[in-house]
Formats: C-alpha cells, sequence, structure tokens
DNA sequence: GTCCAGGTGAGTG
DNA sequence: CACTCACATGGA
C-alpha cells in the first residue's frame, strides 16, 4: 500500500533550463507519464506512483510532487539525470541543432527500467504516439500489477499499474497477447519476453557492454533493428552516445544536413541533440503535428 | 475508402 | 551491399 499526501506536496527549487518536466515527458522518451491536473503529471516508476507540477512565481521556477524530499534526493535525481551536465559546444555552422538545442532545453534523458524501455520501443515500430501509449496501457492493466494507493488530500480515481514482468509475458498465450492490438509485434513481444525470462538475454549484463557491442546484443532479437536498439540504448541503458534515426531525423538530415549527419559534433552527447531535434520538429518548427 | 505512424525481416538482384 | 515489399492496428 503506498500513501500519497497530496495535501503536503514537497516543494524543488529548480530552473526550467535544467529541468522541464513537461517537455521531458512530452518529447516521446517515455510513454507511461500522463498529464491531468491539478497535478500535472503522474507516473510510475520502479512501481510506486509520483505526481509533479511545475510551476512558476515571481520569476522562480519550481516544481511540486508528492515524492518525499528524501525520494526526490534517492531516487527522481537520478531518474530526471539531474547530476549530469547537459552543456554542449555546438559548432556555430549547425544552425539547426543549435535551435532545436534552445527550444528543447530543459528535456532531461531519463534513467528509464530496461526492461520497459526494451517492449516499449518494440511496440513504438510502425506507430503512432498516442497508440503507443494506448497499447502499452493496456499491456499494463492486462498484466501488470495495481498498485494500491491510500490518498490523503484530494481523492483521484486513477488507477495506477506496473509494467508487466518479462516473466508473466512469457507465459502468455497467443490469443492473449493477440487482444491487446499489437498487431504484428505479437511475436516480437513475445519472443523478447521469453528470451529474458529464460535467462538467455541477461538485460543487466548487457549493462557492462560498449555501446556497439550493446546494439549488435538488442539487435539479435526479433523486431530490434537499428532504430530500436539505439532507442533502447539511448532511453534504457543512457547511452548518449546514440542516435536513433527513425522517420522524423531521417526528414531533418534530408532536409537540413544534405542527406548525412556527422554526430562527432555533438561530442559525447549526440543522444540528447537526437532528442531536442526529435521534439523541435514536432512542437516547434511548424507547430508540430 | 485512403493514408500514415519514433521500422523490421525476408526476399531479390 | 542496396533495394523492394508485406506487415496488424486504429485514428485522421
Amino acid at each position: 500500500m503506498q500513501y500519497i499526501d497530496l495535501s503536503n506536496p514537497t516543494r524543488i527549487d529548480i530552473p526550467k533550463d535544467i529541468l522541464d518536466i513537461h517537455k521531458t515527458f512530452d518529447c516521446g522518451q517515455c510513454f507511461r507519464w500522463d498529464s491531468q491536473p491539478p497535478y500535472q503529471w503522474e507516473g510510475v516508476i520502479n512501481g510506486k506512483v509520483y505526481y509533479m507540477a511545475q510551476l512558476n512565481s515571481d520569476g522562480a521556477d519550481y516544481i511540486l510532487t508528492s515524492a518525499s524530499m528524501n525520494e526526490w534526493n534517492n531516487i527522481l535525481k537520478l531518474y530526471f539525470d539531474i547530476e549530469a551536465n547537459y552543456d554542449i559546444d555546438i559548432p556555430k555552422s549547425d544552425y539547426f541543432a543549435i535551435q532545436a538545442s534552445k527550444f528543447g532545453k530543459g528535456i532531461r534523458i531519463l534513467n528509464q527500467d530496461i526492461w520497459e524501455t526494451l517492449i516499449s520501443f518494440i511496440i513504438s515500430q510502425r506507430n503512432n504516439i498516442p497508440k503507443i501509449k494506448g497499447t502499452i496501457r493496456k499491456l499494463c492493466e492486462a498484466y501488470g500489477d495495481k498498485i494500491e494507493i491510500e490518498h490523503k488530500g484530494s481523492k483521484r480515481s486513477n488507477n495506477f499499474y506496473s509494467f508487466p514482468t518479462a516473466n508473466k509475458l512469457a507465459g502468455l498465450e497467443s490469443y492473449e497477447i493477440s487482444e491487446l492490438g499489437l498487431g504484428y509485434r505479437d511475436e516480437y513481444v513475445l519472443n523478447a519476453a521469453r528470451e529474458v525470462d529464460s535467462g538467455n538475454l541477461d538485460l543487466e549484463k548487457l549493462k557492462q557492454l560498449g555501446t556497439d557491442e550493446l546494439l549488435y546484443n538488442l539487435m539479435q532479437l526479433k523486431g530490434v533493428g537499428p532504430k530500436v536498439a539505439n532507442c533502447v540504448a539511448l532511453f534504457g541503458f543512457h547511452r548518449l552516445d546514440t542516435f536513433p534515426i527513425d522517420v522524423w531525423i531521417q526528414r531533418i538530415i534530408d532536409t537540413y544536413y544534405n542527406g548525412s549527419i556527422d554526430i562527432k559534433n555533438y561530442k559525447d552527447k549526440p543522444g540528447l541533440i537526437q532528442q531536442y531535434m526529435f521534439y523541435y520538429i514536432k512542437n516547434g518548427l511548424t507547430g508540430g503535428n
């Protein structure tokens, strides 16, 4: 039973240039944070529910959260990658990347659960973000564990679920998984679950590998190609030296980089710039889609 | 009805 | 290698 006291939220003073939770939750790296007033965002980290709002008064940004100060220090700061320095010198000539970085300032690359990230991005292929969110929600409601919450303060009716374990998914019959609307990705998800559940694929052990080897190992899975592998490496394994290329990024490369991009310009953080670009083209350039 | 979505695997040359 | 093509599903 998780106890949440919304009458007495924790206040965190932090500028939006360092952490902007709206951009961070909305930039396509995570699928299980939802916005709902009065606490704009609600989500699950390591099986626990957190509410977060970002406000401003007298020119000072701050966050209100259901997390305790202790949880902020020990869990959320790591989750939001707060300690990392995101300053990066981009060559003056790289106008697009500079604009994208300005527009996306405040985005953090989250430290998300690897297993959840793997399944989420297998589901993401050839799919749109609202639908991805929807199917992942269904998946969690059907096969995750319900998180029991007791509220103090304003009562909420939402139910929250943990992300289903590999063991749980590995045991599903094909008719069960086909009810989730995954389409042809059914077999990819089942296969990944069985590989992980059997120990054939040890996600923890992959942490020790260099990025190239990590990508290679991920791509041994059915349904995991270069793009999904890069996303899992970036958003799950926190490899900021990756650079996932999807249709949007490819469009950027074709339009603004004459068909090829040199990610060495982005030093040790191409993944961060990639995320700025993704957010920029979808939300900044033409008002988004 | 058609088109598209944070792609991939299989088949072909 | 590079290049096609089918692939389930649901919303616009």
